[in-house]
DNA sequence: ATGACGGAAGTTTTCCGA
């Protein structure tokens, strides 16, 4: 069972992109940041025909999170519970997972805030952002102990995710601040599920558009997929797929995709 | 020191992303 996110800077301009993508990598549920579009928009016809139903929570020109996937999502929520925004950057589904048992997989997709620059107005916001994200997975965790935690972190664990880290030291997407909340997303009892595994060395998911930066290879890893404690004996692999970042028009964000064996039983 | 590139809004230039 497969699941993936991705940022794609419009769904307007990267919908071919992302049916492709579907195309040749059938994910159970995929979860997409920055749709910048409203929901009337949302062209959920044209995934249905692809074989993906999706739940989306758009906006106007910034922002906007979905999840597309092969069954339906249940009880979807919309934004944080308990954090007031009047921004879209949450949707959050449970899902069927195979087997007997009739268990669930509770997944959550953000597209966490860009905080802009330390000390900013912006970056206060995320780091409100983050704690009221945070009480509120703790408790989601109490309620599904199988929980994906997806989406664009904006924020980078350690040195490992950064092309320059002396450079780049203390700025936004590397700031102390910020790995502070990341690490207590971890805290809580989930896992960074790509660094389970041998990966690749200076492996990113996202590269600036400007001064050739995918083609140097400048890029920071921010795109995460966290998995709950009990998921983690099931994780068979995550990637990054540079791929789509190829393409002529490419969003700047590669998808990250995670392989769970769910042919075992899980407890 | 700044901008680069790309998208959206919308109209010629600005905001924002990361």
């Amino acid at each position: 069972m497969k699941f993936a996110t991705w940022n794609i800077n419009s769904l307007t301009v990267r919908l071919p992109q992302v049916l492709d993508w579907l195309a040749h990598n059938p994910v159970d549920v995929l979860a997409l940041q920055e749709l910048k579009l409203t929901d009337d928009k949302f062209p959920a016809e044209v995934f249905m025909q692809a074989g993906y139903s999706a739940v989306c929570f758009g906006q106007k020109t910034y922002n906007g999170v979905a999840l597309l996937s092969r069954a339906p999502a249940s009880d979807v929520v919309r934004n944080i519970p308990g954090f007031s925004d009047d921004m879209s950057r949450v949707i959050s589904g449970t899902f069927p997972l195979p087997g007997p048992s009739h268990q669930t997989v509770r997944v959550i997709g953000g597209y966490f805030p860009n905080g802009q620059e330390p000390g900013s107005d912006k970056f206060e916001y995320k780091m409100s952002w983050l704690k009221g994200l945070r009480d509120w997975v703790q408790s989601e965790l109490l309620i599904h102990p199988n929980l994906i935690l997806m989406g664009d972190y904006n924020i980078t664990f350690d040195d490992a995710d950064v092309w320059d880290p002396v450079t780049l030291r203390d700025t936004i997407h590397c700031t102390e601040e910020e790995r502070y909340h990341l690490r207590a997303l971890i805290a809580l009892g989930l896992h960074d599920s790509f660094r389970l595994f041998e990966q690749p060395e200076k492996s990113y998911s996202w590269w600036d558009y400007r001064d050739l930066g995918f083609r140097r290879n400048r890029g920071l890893r921010i795109d995460h997929i966290l998995i709950s404690q009990a998921l983690k004996p099931l994780a068979q692999s995550c990637k990054i797929d540079k791929t789509p970042r190829k393409n002529e028009r490419p969003s700047d964000h590669a998808p990250v995709v995670l392989t769970l064996d769910y042919s075992r039983p899980n407890s």
